[in-house]
RNA sequence: GCCACCGUAGCUCAGAUGGCAGAGCAGUCGCUUCGUAAGCGACGGGUCAAGGGUUCGAUUCCCUUCGGUGGCUCCA
């Protein structure tokens, strides 16, 4: 959620009620287990959760119970009552509750709010009590416990998280609940969920044969099978022919690369926890590559660079391989190995800000092209605890990307501080059909590698100069665009990119010699066709095609033969009835041209 | 990696207080030749994730490992 929805989203009743559903379930859980104890429980995006420590681990069974008491509670419609405490009476309140303590501390210090988070001015320490439940608080909270829609509230989940987020510190249990004003909001967005579980990648990813994750081969490495390949072709090479037009020049380079070049890249230093083992060759060690900069570094040093040369945009599909702790990896959206549509720009420093432009420009213009439109820019800037260089060399491409934003006026938010280690970055997240937000390009400046491979390009004075860096990524990386794709569409693809784009459905055996013919003609013209010659009722192949989600189901029966057509119908249960096959064809391209 | 839960046929899932392993879908074969979301029948298919322990006997109980799911931390 941006900063400034955040803070019309706490002014708002909803907030109160998801912060004031909170404390009831907190109520009801102490209540459960009278020696719990209790964290932070705020609202978030769609709903609350609640932390807490308990003696044992909550089961769906403690769900429900809890839910009903905090139904009663509810029903009792106490009121919360507020008030401001001294931190001395604070701590006496809360003798118990370590977690509590250390909070109090923190505000007393007037440093850090419930997050740990730094806080500007010193806040006061009040509690709220509701019942015989007393809740160290900043509020706000609903002024009883019957403002509180109980029908309108649902326990969702229990799961593991740290104190503070610190996994130096104990895992606390925490319960995700939801809560809107009314039940038909509930419904909704239970609806959402259930929704979002259908159109998960990776289900869509099985029902429709686009890839798979072997045991065998290993956690977070993607097999694609024909149909997935075919629609991550079709992506690949419509985003190879932009690349081209847009000034860039394809490089091809190895996976992996002798220690040296990381050390000097300085991957070894800030980013070796995430690649792989060094594997031994003739006594040299090479690493597998996590990043594709390196190499098209060495392609740029491989002569002597004029100014005249550039810019260089060099391009390439670069699968890298990242070693992600087990527990973050998720399907295609968080893998091991992945192909990013990687580039990287070798600038002129002149040249810099319209270069950051253009690239900004392109990445939009492509992202577009696959039917996103809503889209979030957040500008990274310097982590003083994990960046290379000075403030001061942060400084101007801080600002160059920010101008850009700028310039390309598009909504975006500046998140302090996290950047990578080789510069301040733009990311652009786009939303999906159903209001979710994925991160998908990202570009990056990079002053850093210049200096550590010393590039340089001799300028119109004969002296050398140092050039600007761009690194770039538009689909992110292709797994998780795929993965992206999928959901946005349902798995029900634009029918360019569609891996089967028509299926003839012949009713009968005698209709097969016809299908063919047809099948022939579509398949010359460019259309993707499949006949299906099962020894199915048709009902059967139009259920099955409808699942697969083709966008053209071409059927054929005596009448079709007789008069040379095809009956159309559409994925969208549409029957457009008989046509020529000429008349589908000009349908079919228009529709493909028109990236529908 | 951490916390919780889970792992039975390709998929979705039954099952037994520890005693020869079950269904639907999918697959194969046969019959059916059908007009816009599932025709009928037969057959094949499992070291019950792997390894160890307890036991007369373990898919079932215990331990370890591997894998998955939801989160946390991290991220393209």
């Amino acid at each position: 959620m941006l900063k400034e929805q955040q803070k019309i989203y706490e002014e708002s009743d909803l907030y109160r009620i998801r912060h004031s559903a909170a404390h009831v379930m907190a109520q009801a859980v102490i209540e459960m287990f009278p020696d719990g104890k209790v964290a932070i429980g705020p609202p978030i995006e769609d709903g609350f959760y609640y932390d807490f420590d308990l003696p044992r681990p909550l089961t769906s069974e403690d769900l429900e119970s809890l839910e009903k008491r905090m139904r009663e509670i509810i029903a009792g419609d106490v009121k919360f009552n507020k008030q401001v405490l001294q931190a001395d009476e604070a701590r006496q309140l809360f003798a118990d509750q370590p977690y509590k303590l250390e909070l109090i501390d923190g505000l007393e210090q007037g440093g850090f709010d419930e997050y740990g988070e730094p806080l500007e001015e010193k806040p006061e320490i009040s509690i709220y009590t509701q019942d015989q439940f007393v809740d160290l608080c900043r509020g706000p909270h609903v002024a009883n416990t019957g403002m509180i829609n109980p029908e309108a509230i649902k326990l969702l989940s229990v799961a593991g998280a740290y104190w503070r987020g610190d996994e130096q510190r104990p895992m606390l249990q925490r319960i995700y609940g939801t809560a809107w004003e009314s039940a038909d909001d509930l419904e909704q967005y239970l609806w959402k969920l259930e929704e979002a579980r259908k159109r998960d990648h990776r289900r869509l990813g099985r029902d429709l044969d686009l890839f798979s994750v072997s045991e065998e081969v290993g956690p977070g490495l993607i097999l694609w099978h024909p149909k997935g390949g075919m629609v991550r072709k079709l992506v690949e090479d419509y985003c190879r022919e932009e690349h081209e037009i847009g000034g860039y020049e394809f490089v091809y380079s190895p996976h992996i690369g002798k220690a040296h070049l990381w050390e000097t890249s300085g991957h070894l230093d800030w980013y070796k926890e995430s690649m792989y083992s060094p594997l031994d060759i003739e006594g040299q060690e090479y690493y597998l590559k996590p990043m594709n900069c390196p190499f098209h570094v060495e392609i740029y040093k491989s002569r002597t660079r004029s100014y005249r040369d550039l810019p260089l945009r060099y391009a390439e599909w670069g699968t890298v391989y990242r070693y992600e702790r087990s527990g973050v990896l998720h399907g295609l959206m968080r893998v091991r190995g992945f192909t990013q549509d990687d580039a990287h720009l070798f600038v002129r420093p002149d040249q810099m800000p319209e270069e950051i432009d253009r690239v900004l420009d392109f990445s939009l213009n492509i992202l577009r092209a696959f039917g996103f439109k809503d889209f979030q820019a957040y500008l990274s800037t310097r982590n003083p605890e994990k960046a290379a260089g000075s403030a001061e060399q942060w400084e101007a491409p801080t600002e160059a990307l920010r101008n850009a934003l700028e310039r390309a006026e598009i909504a975006y938010q500046v998140d302090e501080g996290e950047a990578t280690f080789y510069g301040p970055k733009i990311d652009l997240k786009v939303h999906d059909a159903i209001g979710r937000e994925w991160q998908l390009s990202t570009i990056q400046f990079d002053f850093t590698l210049p200096e550590r491979f010393d590039l340089v390009f001799v300028g119109e004075d004969g002296q050398d100069h140092r050039p600007y860096m761009i690194h770039r990524a538009l689909l992110g990386s292709m797994e998780r665009f795929m993965g992206v794709l999928i959901e946005h569409f349902a798995g029900a693809f634009p029918i360019w990119l569609a891996p089967v784009q028509a299926v003839l459905i012949p009713i009968a055996d005698r209709h097969f010699d016809y299908a063919h013919k047809v099948a022939g003609i579509l398949g010359e013209a460019g259309i993707r066709t499949e006949v299906d010659q099962r020894g199915e009722r048709m009902n059967a192949k139009i259920r099955d095609a409808q699942n697969q989600k083709i966008p053209y189901m071409l059927v054929i029966g005596d009448r079709e033969v007789e008069a040379e057509s095809v009956s159309v119908r559409l994925r969208s249960e549409e029957n457009l009835g008989a046509m020529s096959v000429d008349e589908f064809l000009v349908l079919a391209n228009k529709e493909i041209a028109e990236h529908v």
